[in-house]
DNA sequence: TAATTTTATGTTACCGGTAACCGAAAGCGC
DNA sequence: GCGCTTTCGGTTACCGGTAACATAAAATTA
């Protein structure tokens, strides 16, 4: 591997007066700076980042936790995330938690041996709050996406569950429904619970009751339609009066998992029954928009997570947290129907 | 930021003792090795990674340069290179090239300066070739995936474009399709001249003429349909005996400008026209399987190539190159229609 | 018990950069 | 031409580990 000194042996100077050039530090003459860039060309030579990292004490290098990049809404926030980091000079490490808090320990463990300058992390659960302490103990900021927990304080940069999900459910009911179910994510992810307390409250503020088994959780990435079948079934199977006419799914996932168990029980939507969910369902939306849905504005998510991320690093507006909500789209589209 | 010394001086042993600890070398007796963990866990230490790679000359760090992460193809890949990467204690850092050469050179200083282990890389054009040899040139290995350029000798790990090609236009012409279109990828992006040959091949096998204008070239990313629209449109216009009947989609994002294209043509899919493309078009697919497609092993094709990339980094089975091509699997659904 | 081997730990130097300090050369005024 | 300032470049030490060598302590043998 080409090092300085062998910059510095060919050009004849020392290997300070490279670091010098590459660094366009202190004062160089012309001449050595060519004679330097001259055998920097020749050689090939590229700086070792491991080499400078251990006297900067920085590897501008990002951590990115998600659950997994694989997921369509998580790949967006990721290629946000990684456009701003490069924009500013950084690099990211990417990672896959499946909302598992073993395998987020262990990526945890992985961003701090890299010694990563911050990490940008979708937490599995509140648990995750032990290990930003532990990022925190050893300097290194932490931005939340997608999701809070329970006692964290710093910034954060979410999507606006609990709005998305009043207009959602307003959307509805202006079409005339009164049952309405939810079959939402795992209760231990924010945006869970925020999505529930926006279904809740919009039913309350128009007088609609909550029966009993109208709220259900299941996985959020369970496009296998596992329980998703007992679920919608035990829904239709409700009396006239009580069974829902229309279904919100939390998330694009479920909303599909839903289609396939009402497809499976001979169901048509929207004729039979409305669907509207959480995330925008791709890539068909493009010719053949169906669900109607709160979108997110992913791909912001992950930008304005990154650049919240290095202005910590670089300790700029370090005075107070800074949490940032972006609102939802709504489409209204084809997966709901006016009944009555 | 704890330090080796810092464990030492807390375990009053040396710090080689503790570097011996870490990497469970050499002989420890017992108590000391108790005595080096406990200051370890008590002060949280995590070793410095670039420390290490200093002396050990390797970084554990892979570098994954994809066109776009968000596109799910490659989020897929994506997916199963870390998956395989982590599984053998590496690290991943990503990128997106956006098929611009540019921006790939960008990448590919940007893994030199991190001294990756090796790259696995979708590369954008033969172009692409300079730089597997800047990468090579410091002895980092590589591996294509997806893609081969003009040239490149070594490990690839690829889709077969050609066998799914042929494998589909036999589908639309058993079928009673003669009048079939190809609206085609990049031609510099091997993926595309492959599927291509597949396509004229099984057109020739058959006897089937290929119009001037059948074939037309598109950017494999273009959902917003741009271009696409009066390509579909010129084969629409030809005369009754040329018009064709059928249309194959290098890819799933081609297709769904098509899509698009045709339903603002008025045209009906598969009534009056019959689509079908590589890759999947998820994930509407699960309860709503629609397109005839092409659909590769994406995940398997980011672990293979991953797998095949630790080997050589870890100089395993150097002797000789692996070229693995997986086939796609074909599925006929409800994008193309039996006709005459 | 002394000599010898084995085990356990310490010391030194180096990986590839850079900060901090220092000295030589060049420019400047008189 | 002499002293002084500025410019330019070199030396040294250190960042946090580890390989290689050295040595002390313990175990084994004679």
């Amino acid at each position: 591997m080409v090092t300085i000194y062998d910059i510095a042996k060919k050009a004849s100077v020392s290997p300070m007066t490279v670091s010098r050039v590459i660094n366009n530090s202190g004062n160089i003459r012309v001449a050595t700076r060519e004679k330097v860039e001259k055998a920097i060309k020749e050689l090939g030579y590229v700086p070792n980042s491991a080499a400078r990292s251990l006297t900067s004490n920085q590897t501008k290098t990002l951590g990115l936790i998600l659950t997994d990049i694989s997921n369509p809404f998580f790949s967006k926030i990721a290629r946000g995330a990684e456009d701003a980091a490069v924009e500013t000079g950084y690099r990211v490490l990417m990672s896959n938690t499946d909302e598992d808090s073993e395998k987020e320990i262990n990526y945890i463990d992985m961003m701090l041996s890299a010694r990563v300058d911050g990490v940008l992390i979708a937490p599995t659960s509140d648990k995750t709050l032990d290990q930003i302490k532990r990022l925190r103990q050893h300097n290194i900021p932490v931005v939340l996406i997608d999701r809070t927990i329970e006692g964290f304080v710093g910034d954060y940069v979410l999507g606006d569950s609990y709005e998305g999900s009043r207009k959602l459910v307003e959307h509805l009911i202006e079409y005339g429904h009164r049952n309405i179910a939810l079959i939402n994510g795992p209760s231990n992810v924010s945006t869970a619970r925020e999505r529930q307390r926006g279904y809740l409250e919009t039913l309350k503020l128009n007088d609609l009751p909550v029966h009993e088994n109208y709220i259900s959780e299941i996985d959020f990435k369970s496009v296998q339609a596992g329980n998703t079948k007992s679920i919608v079934d035990q829904l239709i199977q409700l009396n006239e009066k009580k069974r829902p006419t229309a279904i919100f799914a939390a998330n694009n996932f479920i909303a599909i998992s839903v289609m396939k168990a009402l497809k499976e029980l001979g169901l048509h939507v929207p004729n039979d029954i409305s669907v509207v969910c959480f995330d925008e369902v791709e890539p068909v939306v493009y010719f053949d928009p169906f669900f109607t849905v709160a979108a997110q504005p992913a791909a912001e998510l992950g930008k304005v997570g990154v650049k919240f991320l290095i202005e910590r690093v670089e300790q700029k507006n370090v005075d107070q947290e800074r949490k940032i909500i972006l609102p939802p789209d709504i489409h209204i589209r084809k997966s709901t129907r006016k009944i009555e």
